[in-house]
DNA sequence: AATGAATGAGCCTTCATTCAT
DNA sequence: AATGAATGAAGGCTCATTCAT
């Protein structure tokens, strides 16, 4: 008998050494062959398990956005208010599992693919409409009409935060970027909510 | 006998080709036949102007930043205080020069791309460090304190705005982005600036 | 425990498989995985009885050649004359073990495979002389000088009309085939032997 | 200037070397490289030329009918009777440039390819119907209702002869190939006509 | 006996780049 | 100046074969 139970481990490996590679290259130009080298197999044992490059890149994708999607998840439930719940969100995208260089910049990278690809671009929206769909529910309860430009604006400060990390350029530590987020929350609910 | 002069033609054609091309299809996976062919030029003669596909790359991308410079610089000439300069940046970002669905996707790839390409990267933090500077300014004689938070919050939103636009998901006229910002702007200064 | 004389037959399901996969696919370009799933077990174990994919070849092979044998030595054994003899190995040739368009056409793809292989064209020989050398004594007896030409028309024809099965163009019913041959016997004897 | 017009060169180098790499190796198992090689370029370069390895095998297999087709032609173009016409296809069918054994060989293993590739085996029905439509026309002149089964039997033959030449075994010359047929013809024709 | 794991060689194909004309 | 010819390196993928269990 062979050794049994290696597809888990395997695919678990090589997920994880596609986002390694492709994060620490900083592009999504990186050939099977490194990854099964980086997770420690032939090339051939690659597509044996995940049969096209092409459907590694679609399991490490998902593997990041339910890697996040757990994340907002878990802040969400411990919130208890609309403002709570939208901290929440910012502070899932923020946490330290997401804001790993080697992640934000995989992450970019399949951002750009959706461009391109049908199915990337399928999945990042559905986790981009489930936040954003969260963020303006809880908006609508606290700012009224304003919601959907609220709601637009922190999405996009929160991406344009997010993304930035990927250059490597003007480096924010994690906190940094969610007190800039706060600062926004503050000021425009402090606006809504008459004095 | 040789056409006098055909050499910037030809360059900014492979340009504007390079662009259009990358924009087009939404990714730097093209090739130098393609764009060639798009120019209306043999894949020999572009690399006889250009000497590499990097090289190519390169000027396109000067291309879009000089645009955007230029862009930027001739609505700050015509802002008369701070808040106004804020706004020009601003207003520059989603003119309909930039904002283009083509010229968005091009600029997305070539930001991806300052990952891996020193080059790419340099030339990037040149012109954001431009803006930012330019944006810090403007926040320091309005905003005092808060300066810093503010520049980052703005440049990170209009990141976010510009970026989005690109995966052609949550579409959103210019002149919607533009409110997003200003709301911003009027909330954060209304805060910190009492009429 | 071992299963003691499992070998024979997982030798046999591999052998049928083989030749069942080939003929269907209507091709040599199947893989040892498709074979050995076909039979009902994996690679692996077929290299473990066949040591290697070409021998499992050699003996799909053998296979068909030995029950074409086993089927005109049956038929021979029951003729009376010479003309029986010449017509015993024309039905064997068609009888319906032999004409199934799978069977066919893995035999015409060994067939080909004899161009490449020593081992294949030796086999093949071996039979076809066989054959020929049968059908030889049986013209000599009642075609005297033309007895090599009717022997070459006789086994052309033969293969003719069988090859012809493969490309499942031209469709033919064992029986016509029969008749097609049978005429050409009948002509050819009535002139060198009147009746 | 590069040099021009290399095109139908190399496009009909690649078809002979592709014939001839098949027909010596007795196998469609040949790679692009080797023909490449064989036609003295590289393989991109054949690549540039056919696009695919499959498209350079239908341009050879093209080829080989092309010729055949235009022998067939040229021979019937002379006939004055269904005789002479029937006996002109054979003459065709085993002249010298078709009867050369790398080109059987290559023929043959086309004539196996048709089993498995929809395009091969519309390429060779359409020749396999002309040549069976010609030969049936003429027998229906002189052999009444005995026709079809003549033809049948013909083309049978003629693809029997021709096709063992591609295993080397049994060799016989284009001129003994043709005595057989010949001699079919003399006999069932001797029958159908009334002494 | 039997299996699934694992490797690595080899093939098709693409493409940046160079070159002769 | 300009072109199409030409190369060769590199990558994705397949598959026969071997191996540990």
């Amino acid at each position: 008998m062979p050794k049994l139970g290696m597809e888990p481990i395997r695919r678990s490996a090589l997920v994880e050494a596609t986002i390694s590679e492709i994060g620490e290259r900083g592009t999504l130009d990186v050939t099977v062959s490194q990854i099964a080298k980086r997770a420690g197999m032939s090339s051939g044992l690659a597509h044996h398990y995940f049969g096209s490059k092409e459907q590694m890149f679609a399991a490490a994708m998902r593997h990041i956005l339910t890697l996040y999607g757990a994340e907002v998840r878990g802040a969400l439930a411990m919130a208890k208010s609309p403002r709570e719940r939208i901290e929440a969100i910012i502070r899932a995208s923020f946490g330290v599992a997401q804001f790993r260089p080697e992640m934000v910049s995989a992450w970019l990278n399949f951002y750009v693919q959706a461009q391109k690809s049908e199915d990337a671009r399928r999945l990042l929206h559905i986790y981009q409409r489930r936040v954003r769909s969260n963020l303006h529910h809880a908006f609508r309860q606290i700012a009224g009409e304003e919601a959907l430009t609220l709601t637009r604006g922190l999405a996009a400060m929160i991406d344009g935060l997010y993304i930035r990390q990927a250059l490597r350029a003007d480096l924010m530590s994690p906190g940094a970027a969610v007190d800039v987020l706060m600062h926004y929350l503050d000021t425009s609910l402090a606006k809504s909510t008459p004095r």
